[in-house]
RNA sequence: GGCGCGAUAGCAAAGCGGUUAUGCCGCGGCCUGCAAAGCCGUUUAGACCAGUUCGACUCUGGUUCGCGCCUCCA
């Protein structure tokens, strides 16, 4: 019985869905106007774990990761780099889905671009204007009204009281109230536009996901995830216009079942994120680490809970899962599908069940290398792979993990002949010649690459 | 200022009102020509102060510290 902690009750909750057997899930995607860091990777990589584990659940899942491809960052750095807007973010795009594929994440069912959206939020908004909960004011734009949206505040816990005594930003005197929202932008010179009852503009960041949401999955659906920071005032925000504009007789009707919300990736216990200049791109990440390494090391904390950024962090999950493969290493792993009565995958499955608790189920997989070094069973082995394949992890051949890593392909390059070394020093350790062996092991150490002996004879690893 | 989250061993990170989390690192042993890997064993916990309880890391209250949101942000 899977439990969800769901953000807008504060409490882990029994997952029923909407229709028995069948999930819809609408997950705050990107906005592609540079590469994606770290937190973007996080993102990707829970809401993919989500996914994963909803469908070996036995749903159904229609999963939906939108792409916002117009917004003010966006226009400004095109400008800045002398290109189309279309030609920017396609290019983001393109980065996005191949760091995304190389951590391993399932590309979403459907990934609606803003663009392409935008008559069905001019409809949406007429709708709200229609039903009083918005205004088009006179500089142009059109804006949501907070107060006639009796929820307001419901998904972050904030009233419009406090909000209003916490306001930071100089009141906008088109404003009703200073909470108002932008629901459409009237356009600026030289900025890219649509046609509208009210003007030539371009829609607010809120409004595209509510249009798309309800587009891809209806009114009302059961999971909306995000980061945390989106919780206010984006989510927010996204109820008051689709709970608003979806109303009968006045009625709302509510928007999602389940928000799910994912943490932050930290440095130095600080967020990372672009305003702090703080963060890492993934392929900068990526260009020391092996992708898989990265995943494990997201997944290995809860979803919900800070998750500190620093290369010793990496070098820890990068061990951990060295211990994983290495367990698997020279073993004819069967296919076989998992029986859920095995204690472990049993223990694993709970652990899942428990609000996505990878932690835990991970600790289900070290149990699992431990009882496999000791017995070599495949029974063992066929276990650990398929529940770690579960979240996405260990699906490769171990050595194509344990012999590969970015770092070694700077290193030595393709002229380090390993083999004929590891030929050599046999050689030498067959004549006894061991300050001859171990000259040769210690040389081939200091590119990175461990040697092992074992009765199957000598094998290597890099570092 | 308002709202919320957190504080677990050297590091990372979970569950749990009483019984080994787990991983990395360290230490001892086995194995090995020596190592490595693996196995066995092992040292380090629960910010602080009260309270509830037969018993609290786990529940309640308070204190301190850290983080986040209140503005674009995953």
């Amino acid at each position: 019985m899977l439990k969800i902690y769901n953000t807008i009750a504060r409490d882990k909750q029994v997952f029923t869905p909407i229709v028995a057997g069948k999930v819809s899930m609408y997950v705050c995607g990107m906005t592609v106007y540079d590469y994606c860091h770290l937190g973007h990777a996080r993102v990707m990589v829970v809401f993919d774990m989500v996914n994963r584990w909803l469908r070996t659940s036995g749903y159904d899942v229609t999963y939906v990761r939108n792409i916002t491809d117009i917004d003010d960052k966006i226009i400004k750095r095109a400008n800045e780099n002398n290109e189309t807007i279309a030609q920017l973010t396609q290019r983001f795009i393109d980065a996005m889905d191949e760091d995304s594929a190389k951590l391993g994440v399932i590309r979403p069912d459907i990934e609606p671009k803003a663009t392409e959206f935008v008559g069905g939020m001019l409809s949406m908004i007429a709708t709200l204007i229609d039903k009083g909960f918005a205004y088009s004011a006179s500089n142009g734009d059109v804006y949501y009204a907070v107060n006639n949206f009796e929820g307001y505040g419901k998904l972050s816990g904030k009233s419009l009281d406090d909000l209003r005594a916490g306001e930071r930003v100089e009141v906008d005197t088109h404003k009703k109230d200073p909470m108002d929202f932008v629901l459409w932008k009237a356009a600026k010179p030289n900025e890219p536009s649509w046609d509208s009852p009210w003007g030539k503009g371009r829609p607010g960041w809120h409004i595209e996901c509510s249009a798309m949401s309800s587009h891809h999955l209806g009114q009302q659906f059961d999971i909306h995830g995000g980061g945390q920071d989106l919780q206010f005032p984006h989510h927010e925000n996204e109820i008051a216009q689709s709970e608003a504009a979806h109303s009968h007789d006045g009625k709302p009707c509510q928007m999602v079942n389940y928000w799910m919300h994912n943490g932050f990736v930290r440095v130095d216990d600080e967020k990372m994120s672009k305003s702090l200049g703080n963060f890492f791109t993934i392929r900068t990440v990526l260009e020391k680490y092996d992708a898989e390494v990265v995943r494990f090391f997201i997944l290995r904390a809860h979803y919900r809970s800070p998750l500190n950024y620093s290369d010793q962090h990496l070098d820890d999950a990068k061990q951990a899962l060295t211990r994983l493969y290495t367990s698997l290493r020279g073993l004819p792993i069967p296919d076989a599908a998992i029986d859920w009565e095995q204690p472990q995958a049993a223990s694993f499955k709970a652990a899942m069940d428990d609000d996505f608790n990878t932690p835990e189920a991970f600790a289900v997989l070290f149990d699992l290398a431990n009882e496999l070094n000791k017995t070599r069973s495949l029974d063992t082995a066929a276990l650990l792979r398929g529940l770690a394949g579960i979240v996405g992890l260990l699906q490769r051949e171990p050595n194509s993990y344990l012999q590969s890593s970015p770092a070694l392909e700077v290193v030595s390059g393709n002229t380090f002949d390993v083999d004929a070394l590891i030929v050599l020093r046999n050689e030498a350790k067959k004549a006894k010649n061991f300050a001859e062996a171990d000259r040769i092991r210690k040389e081939l150490a200091e590119v990175g690459i461990v040697l092992e002996d074992s009765s199957q004879g000598t094998i290597w690893r890099r570092a």
